[in-house]
RNA sequence: GUGAGAAUAGCUCAGGCGGUAGAGCGCAGGUCUGUGGAACCUGAAGUCGCGGGUUCGAAUCCCGUUUCUCACCCCA
């Protein structure tokens, strides 16, 4: 009888799951190490103020999504619900930015947030990210673009989309902010409740509403495009250029804002036209040029990204992407013995195989024999042995090819580099 | 946080307007005492998510609860 359930929005990942999630990781890893790009591993929560400072007080994760605790002492703890913050404190706190800029750095990870779940959106749920910090040139935003894209291209997946905007720097941001109330304002009780909200709160996430009403209002609004000050602009052309230089197809998502307060200038999404759900956001990310320094550190510009490991498992089972295994065509031996009286035979031979690095299990319990090799060959074993009388007496073993339909009879005693040539 | 639907065997699901719990796949055994993906036969497995209520009797009706799913909200 079931007793307990993992908690709300938690899972259990296993079989068929693990290899989606090595897949992904080790693909992940592979490409970030070809950018040059290293691993950091930061705790699993931090002082609550590393979170509430750097995504905004005014943000929806911190308003009502944060898993937040007192220790023992009363201080308080939040676990984190992405990995941009403790990366950037982590560097402060280090010093990390003293080596040669740009860093580069990435990290795989379980990150928290209360909400209420659905398919592709849970409590505890992994991310894959990466942080360039210290270069304020378009050309890092673009290169990250580029890995992005390289990523998910070398998971499989064809048919993306990638929105990007930019939300200027925060001069240009703050005097865009002011037209847009302006424009917003004398609609009033037009707008809905939640953008009435916001335009006083953080306005330019009204661009985010979803009702038909505001959007409408919103099609004539002034686009923060057309107020960038000239630094930022050219920032912005020159990210375009270079992703027109490497083919990679975006869009100038014009209403395209995030929900961090940390960002500025060139902000992007990944989508999956192929997905039609709320969840069909693979992943995101953007430049963040004052967080640093409001960490303690110098004034150093940075960008990064980060993409939901889950999500992106979910889409590519619904997309039947398949996923190569790492040692998919590697030899795998199915030992069978006919009676627990050639265990002792048997076992010589595991630990010879064993000892030469080649995969291989037994059956622990006694069965029909014919019914093991049914088992062996459903579980994508490549050979088997049967171990019995004849086996045990002579030492000659059948190796059995269950790909080729062909054996190989040898005594494994007197010709074990004849055996191993064979299972290698 | 709001609204809606769902939960039955390991898995996918049927059934049900109250009267002994079903199928397919999988699992186990056999036909078959040592060799191929098959076929056939047999079998095990469930307090019908959990708790309470109504009733002679609840998997079925009612209430609560937990989890999942969907739409909001937001994001990965």
């Amino acid at each position: 009888m079931l007793i307990y359930n993992s908690p709300r929005g938690t899972s259990d990942y296993y079989g068929e799951d693990i290899k989606y999630i090595d897949f992904i990781t080790d693909t992940a890893k592979n490409i970030f190490k070809i950018y040059n790009y290293k691993e950091i591993i930061t705790p699993h929560f931090e002082h609550t103020e590393v979170f509430t400072r750097s995504i905004g007080e005014n943000s929806e994760i911190v308003q009502k999504e944060m898993f937040t605790f007192p220790d023992k002492k009363g201080r308080s703890l939040t676990l984190r619900p992405e990995g941009t913050a403790s990366v950037v404190r982590a560097i402060v706190e280090h010093k990390l930015y003293g080596e040669n800029l740009p860093l580069k750095l990435f990290y795989i990870g379980d990150m928290f947030r209360y909400e209420r779940p659905q398919k592709g959106r849970m409590r505890e749920f992994r991310q894959v990210g990466i942080e360039a910090i210290g270069s304020d040139g378009p050309s890092i935003d673009a290169e990250v673009i580029w890995m992005i894209n390289n990523f998910f291209k070398n998971l499989g997946f064809k048919n993306l989309l990638l929105y990007v905007n930019s939300i200027g720097c925060r001069e240009c941001r703050e005097k865009y902010i002011e037209i847009l109330e302006d424009y917003l304002k004398p609609f009033g009780k037009d707008l809905c409740h939640d953008c009435v909200n916001r335009l006083d709160k953080n306005t330019l996430r009204v661009f985010d509403c979803k009702t038909s009403g505001c959007k409408k209002i919103l099609e004539n609004a002034p686009k923060i495009s057309n107020y960038l000050c000239r630094k930022c602009e050219i920032h912005l052309r020159k990210v375009f250029g270079l992703l027109k230089v490497l083919d990679i197809p975006y869009v100038h998502a014009e209403n395209l804002v995030r929900g961090f307060d940390y960002y500025t200038r060139t902000i992007f999404e990944v989508i999956s036209t192929d997905i039609d759900s709320a969840q069909n956001a693979l992943g995101g990310g953007g430049r963040y040029d004052n967080l640093i320094e409001e960490f303690g550190g110098p004034k150093i510009s940075s960008i990064g990204f980060a993409t939901g490991l889950e999500r992106t498992m979910l889409l590519m089972k619904d997309l039947d992407i398949d996923i190569e295994e790492p040692g998919k065509n590697q030899k795998k031996i199915y030992v069978i013995n006919m009676s627990a009286d050639f265990d002792e035979y048997l076992f010589g031979i595991l630990k010879f195989f064993r000892q030469n690095k080649i995969i291989c299990d037994t059956n622990f319990n006694i069965k029909n024999v014919s019914k093991e090799i049914k088992w062996a060959q459903a579980q994508g074993y490549s050979h088997i042995v049967v171990i019995g009388e004849n086996e045990v007496d002579t030492n000659k073993l059948i190796i059995k090819d269950l790909d080729n339909y062909t054996q190989t009879e040898l005594n494994w005693i007197n010709e074990k580099s004849r055996l191993l040539k064979l299972l290698r």
